[in-house]
DNA sequence: GAGATTAGTTTTGTCATAGAAATAACCCGA
DNA sequence: TCGGGTTATTTCTATGACAAAACTAATCTC
């Protein structure tokens, strides 16, 4: 299995920018791209022809929009011209999805781990990866998701829900599928995604949280996101929400993961009900009005609400987007966020737009998938 | 009184940017910009010569650093070879500096406030920008930094402690001195000056806090200062720090306003003492182990800490940059700002130098001159 | 003093770009 | 229906910024 797609473009420079632009800002004109570019409208005639010619870009239906004047001819991304898988390593689980250009996703895969040994690993994640690949003339790249830390080469420095230290896994899954591997941090991938091609497309300042097993944290400012080699500690999990709140594992008093988590919330209801209830069941009591789901639901979402009100006080944000698995408690308390986040608020600062994701599980593929993409599409950086 | 200085470089474009590199990384030699800015060494004997000869830059001694080779002539800008002036504008008085090129001060000025009425304040400003500009054959461009909201173009949009609205000040103070002005807010022009010149110089993310009658934050992420239209609000001053505090004005309870402030530290200390004592006397008390003083003192840093701590984690800084009149604080109470951090800090994750300034009052000065500087040096924004 | 090494200069050819003018394709009102 | 206004795109050409390569310069090492 050898990687036959054709180069991104065939050189670099103004070529790359132009079909960059087009990638990330959908259907556009040439004259649009000329004026982002700063570009005249001649170079653009000179830029576009080759990628067209080659396949990458095609005219979409004309845009005659009203105004005088001849009507734009859009150029856009043909999604379907190159394809990427973008897998999440899970402790007991692998997911992967295959998708096009822009991330999204024509096939989903998932499998069950064996065990934890980075052999094991790499051979369901090759597994996957083919029957993906199967689908299609020729996977471009493929990217992996990981929650811990990891440095810029693919090994896998620490991953506690694996128990694993020092594991190259990029070079260890390229060896095993021939195929161009990243491997990142999944809250990095998820929130390239959501720049790329997600909610926050084009802004040049936000952040993203994500609920479920963890709190995870991601942040975008000046056009790109913040990343450091902490990236994968999870640093907003002991975040200090409630001194009066739950203790958590680490003798943290009212931290975020003693009272946003599934399992924080899954616990806390099941305690005041006396019997074991679902993290989904115990969002529907609580939606239903019943009074102790309510209130551990609503003490979530205040909490949450003051690590928004945090974000963005530190941030500027120009919108926060909510994630993951167990993002349905943004929208079963609401109101208890917009209260929690008030608290701990300027009433003058300008109101930050909240956006949630669907919660699926292949947002956090598609994540990777843009690692994928990223590698293959961006200049290579030296 | 008009402003005679020549541009800045003759063309746009990667003139431009040698010129920038050269006032950024100080002495720089031809080949180490060539290699930071990607161009061949044939180029920059083109793009440096002309810059030479107009005076901008120079050749400085030779560094003969022991290695092989001919030795390196690294190039600089001539500090003195543009002045501007930068101000602070504040409740009861203007401060105001003359400074170079790279914002070291030459002289310093500055008046009381007849009135706050914003005819007094420009006549003021005007008065001070004389008596400096005399001192130098012309001041290219003027900066005053604002606590407050600003918009774009110099206008004050909302400044309490001058009970201003909507005073185009920029425009203001051009007429009347005939110099160039830009206005912005004080701390996003602290923070560019600690990014340009100061203790953060070259760093890619780095956050400051400044101690005094507030508490002062600025951000810079991927390179430049994370700003929105929402800095100058204040947004860390109700940060909460101590459940059980004291309660600030706004009815919050161990608030960073109601902890760390010169007048809730001042008023504590006195407080506890049944005696008026001033700022530095109440630091001058704790450092001498008074346990009244200490204690408020050490609450006040693990407060700081605490503060730094959640900074820390939001925005994964390089560096921490503390300035502001109060600074002192964090050295006499030092082990209480590390507990603190501590306390809301991951112990695998880095440990963020902290870097004190001086505290001195020019600090604000040189911000200003800065965003004075950016606005003659950086290629014109449209 | 020869060779290695790094810095900077000179020279030359190429190619990307801007600029201008032409063409295309629409809208609108007469 | 036709011509004028308007915007998009193309064609053509001249410029000039750039890299590449060869060369000079100035040091260190052996």
């Amino acid at each position: 299995m050898r990687n036959t797609t054709p180069p991104w473009v065939p050189d670099a420079g103004a070529s790359q920018a132009v079909a960059l632009e087009v990638l990330l800002r959908g259907p556009i004109s040439r004259s649009d791209i000329a004026r982002r570019l700063q570009l005249s409208p001649g170079s653009l005639t000179r830029l576009s022809t080759p990628l067209i010619e080659s396949g990458l870009l095609v005219e979409v239906g004309e845009r005659g929009d009203g105004r005088a004047g001849r009507p734009s001819r859009p150029l856009d991304v043909v999604p379907s011209s190159r394809h990427f898988i973008g897998m999440k390593l899970m402790g007991d689980q692998v997911l992967g999805a295959l998708t096009d250009l822009r991330a999204d996703v024509i096939a989903s895969e998932s499998a069950a781990l064996e065990s934890q040994h980075p052999d094991d690993v790499v051979a369901t994640i090759a597994a996957i990866a083919a029957r993906l690949a199967a689908r299609v003339p020729a996977v471009t790249a493929l990217g992996i998701g990981v929650g811990g830390l990891l440095d810029d080469h693919g090994t896998v420095l620490s991953a506690p829900f694996l128990e694993w230290e020092d594991v190259p896994l990029a070079s260890l899954v390229e060896t095993a599928t021939g195929i161009p591997t990243v491997v990142s941090n999944d809250l990095v991938a998820f929130t390239e995604y959501e720049h790329w091609f997600g909610a926050a497309r084009e802004l040049d300042r936000f952040a993203v949280i994500t609920l479920g097993a963890g709190i995870g944290y991601g942040l975008v400012a000046n056009g790109a996101v913040v990343a450091s080699p902490d990236s994968g500690i999870g640093l907003v999990g002991h975040w200090p929400l409630d001194p009066y709140g739950p203790v958590c594992p680490s003798g943290h008093r009212g931290c975020a993961r003693s009272i946003l988590t599934q399992a924080a919330i899954v616990g806390a209801v099941s305690t005041a009900l006396g019997r074991a209830v679902g993290y989904e069941e115990a969002l529907d009591l609580a939606a239903a009005g019943e009074a102790a789901a309510r209130r551990v639901v609503d003490d979530a979402g205040r909490g949450l609400g003051r690590l928004l009100a945090a974000v963005a006080n530190l941030t500027v944000p120009e919108m926060i987007v909510l994630g993951g698995e167990g993002v349905r408690l943004v929208e079963i308390a609401r109101d208890a966020v917009r209260e929690g986040m008030a608290l701990d608020r300027d009433p003058r600062a300008r109101d930050i737009p909240l956006v949630t994701t669907t919660g699926d599980n292949t947002e956090w593929c598609r994540g990777a998938a843009v690692l994928a993409i990223q590698a293959y599409v961006l200049p290579a950086a030296r």
